[in-house]
DNA sequence: ACCACTTGTCAACGGTGTTGACATATGTCT
DNA sequence: AGACATATGTCAACACCGTTGACAAGTGGT
């Protein structure tokens, strides 16, 4: 009989997904990986899903570590970003985003060290709570978005969007002319680029808000 | 033998969706409402991803019609608004947007609406194509967050938002002390105005760049 | 009337998450 | 040390899921 933890079981899921896809993912596959019979995990989990919101909060841990303290745009921007790439690589996160509020101190620790920051920069509670959620949705929502091609290299995806912007380029003319016009221009660099012109535009409009 | 259609199947999708949860949208079920036999979809679609697909493309029906023309960011706004609202409506198109180019007309008209409106505004074919981007994601990645709770009523949503701040408030003051602070103003107003809120401080920070 | 083709039917495959009964190991208390 | 209670791993099974292949029933063209 191998001694099973929560954690180890999470970590072996980690493995798995890291492997095979965070899709590929499944109760009997991880019951193979960690040499034990598949319903084992349910004398640990209540269900795969609160297994699925421990192993995304296992991929948050250290996110709010050593933050820039030069500024608070830095320092959300950072923190942002590091929330996408957690988010990128390990797409259970998807299932313990669903809008809910933290369960885990690693989430928890998130929205504090976002409020504190706000907050310091001169957001009042409301305005900061606001601005929270703004950077919450399109944080974890192109994190969403772009989880499709994470498991991706570079090339591949380069590749991708190339196709894509064959696509919008074999359009009608007649009836898309902006999008066959533009097309050479759409889904430029990568998709961390794209996400962090849209994070500091987002940003850029929440400073706005404080004079 | 009933004759079936590309068309009548996903109506029948959609209304099963509507009555049963997005989630709950089975090819054995939707042979149910169809009354035929499950498998017949399969003459009709090559596989429910690409029926999830239809059901998504019919949900955006008209999404372009009638946008206000007073400015493009008036206009930029309200299709905003209303795609999100598409999307909460039929999660499938969480499926279907998955950061994949468009390959519906619907869809393709979004693109183009929005390519149209900012190139209108001033802004040249690579800024265009990164405020697209930046549009699309926190959009849908809105209405990905939101999507759980979509198939409550706003009562339901009221309740459980307040319980959401209760567990923010109930949080050891000594560790989130922000967060205990600040919980009664969290998840302000409705999702809605949340979204609202986010799209006009990004609007904000692209108008910034014009300038 | 024949033939080709499309489309609905049926049984089945391999997969999924989850449950309950059973057995084995572990820890506690006398 | 022995006995009991609890925790944990094992196994078979359930009820689903998307999908496929063989077959039959209709449909349209010549």
């Amino acid at each position: 009989m191998t001694r099973l933890t929560r954690d180890s079981i999470v970590s072996a899921a980690i493995e798995v997904i890291g492997t095979h896809g965070s899709e590929q993912l499944s109760v009997r596959k991880l019951g193979e990986a960690i040499d034990a019979d598949p319903t084992a995990i349910y004398r640990h989990f209540r269900s795969k899903d609160e297994l699925l919101r421990a192993v995304g909060d296992r991929c948050l841990i250290g996110v709010t570590d050593d933050l820039p303290t030069s500024s608070w745009r830095d320092c959300i921007r950072e923190l942002c970003i590091r929330i996408r790439a957690a988010n990128l690589a390990q797409p259970a996160l998807a299932t313990l985003v669903r809008g809910a509020p933290p369960r885990h101190d690693n989430e928890r620790r998130i929205t504090e060290t976002i409020l504190v920051r706000l907050g310091d920069a001169g957001f009042d509670a409301v305005a900061a709570a606001f601005a929270y959620h703004a950077l919450i949705e399109l944080t974890i929502g192109s994190a969403a978005i772009d989880s499709s091609l994470a498991s991706e290299d570079p090339a591949a995806r380069a590749r991708i969007y190339a196709d894509w912007r064959s696509d919008y380029a074999a359009l009608d003319a007649a009836v898309f002319p902006r999008s066959v016009e533009g097309a050479s221009a759409l889904y430029p660099g990568t998709a961390d680029d794209r996400f962090a012109y849209a994070l500091d535009r987002l940003l850029d409009g929440l400073a706005g808000t404080l004079s």
